[in-house]
DNA sequence: TACTATCATGAGTGGAGGCTCACTTTGTCA
DNA sequence: TGACAAAGTGAGCCTCCACTCATGATAGTA
């Protein structure tokens, strides 16, 4: 896969230009110009480029990050999951757009399909439980998520407000 | 409010305007051109511009119609209501982009007022007729109005995804 | 230290899109 | 029908942004 070491100058580069690019985006969503995130990195615009060819190739990357973040937590409760990643998308522009419009475009399957088989797998466990109706399927709850998560962020939803919208839509699913 | 009767030719152009600019951005959202909107209809740019002077005032007109056919039909019931704004909205990009995001800087207060209105009526009937919870507030059903009109549109959720969710979400909020 | 492959730099390119304006056309009305 | 104000036209301006590349700097190695 990775084919040579990279020099210690490019290694460090690439770290901070991700870690600018995370928060760039993150605020401006994906609207905001590669310029910025040089800027804010401090390295020039063509060492971003070297690094990531396009601009799909960099939102791509920190998407992945991000993904594995709330992935990896291992969560065992649904709701618990749900309002982590609701709560995380509202102050992430970016993860909300891209997974909405171009998330599966951006060559980030794996990440994508990880979050889908942890609602999946906590779906079954509350099933199991008795803690959601029997018949809640894996695509409504995944519906319910992208739409509670976008409406958090574009709406701008206070604290309160989210979440009394999670309860509403919680107690749709409870049994 | 209106100063002079416009000419005939303009009044025409005007209708043709609005046709083709509530078609365009429906298909392609806000991120469509003003040269688009003119070619569909079948004028020069400039005349686009003469009749809105900024892309936003002609955002702002389609939107005012399209607010005013949601809201004008006589509906008496909140789910019903809830229904078809979302099966609406899953069809017009633009509707749901400037709802969520410039909806209220465009000026068209107005309309977006009386949507809230009608949803604050059909509320209390309902909650008059016990059909939804006592504690049932307004932002919590507007909230997930707009959150499950984005979730369809960029979702993209078949017909059939789309009425599971919807049932969930009335779940939610009956007594 | 000297050498070189790797990396960084940033002015520049090309294209897209909002908007303008000098000029032409046309509706209206006396 | 003639005259004029209103409306239409579209080449072009300007800004923004993704992306390039010739040139200069530097880390790793012998």
């Amino acid at each position: 896969m990775s084919s040579k070491p990279l020099r210690a100058d490019a290694r460090r580069n690439r770290a901070k230009i991700l870690d600018a690019a995370g928060e760039v985006f993150a605020e401006r969503g994906v609207a905001a110009s590669t310029e910025e995130v040089a800027a804010r990195a401090g390295v020039a615009i063509g060492t971003v480029f070297r690094h990531f060819p396009t601009k799909q190739d960099l939102l791509g990357a920190i998407l992945k990050d991000l993904l594995a973040d709330l992935t990896s937590a291992g969560d065992t409760d649904l709701f618990a999951f749900f309002t982590r990643v609701v709560t995380a998308a509202a102050e992430k522009k970016v993860v909300v757009e891209l997974l909405a419009r171009e998330g599966v475009a951006v060559g980030v399957e794996g990440p994508v399909a990880a979050l889908g088989d942890t609602v999946d797998r906590l779906l079954a466990a509350a099933r199991e439980a008795g803690a959601v109706r029997a018949d809640v399927r894996l695509d409504e709850v995944l519906a319910l998520l992208t739409a509670t998560a976008q409406g958090a962020l574009w709406g701008g939803w206070p604290a309160d407000l989210r979440e009394r919208v999670l309860a509403r839509v919680f107690a749709g699913l409870v049994a």
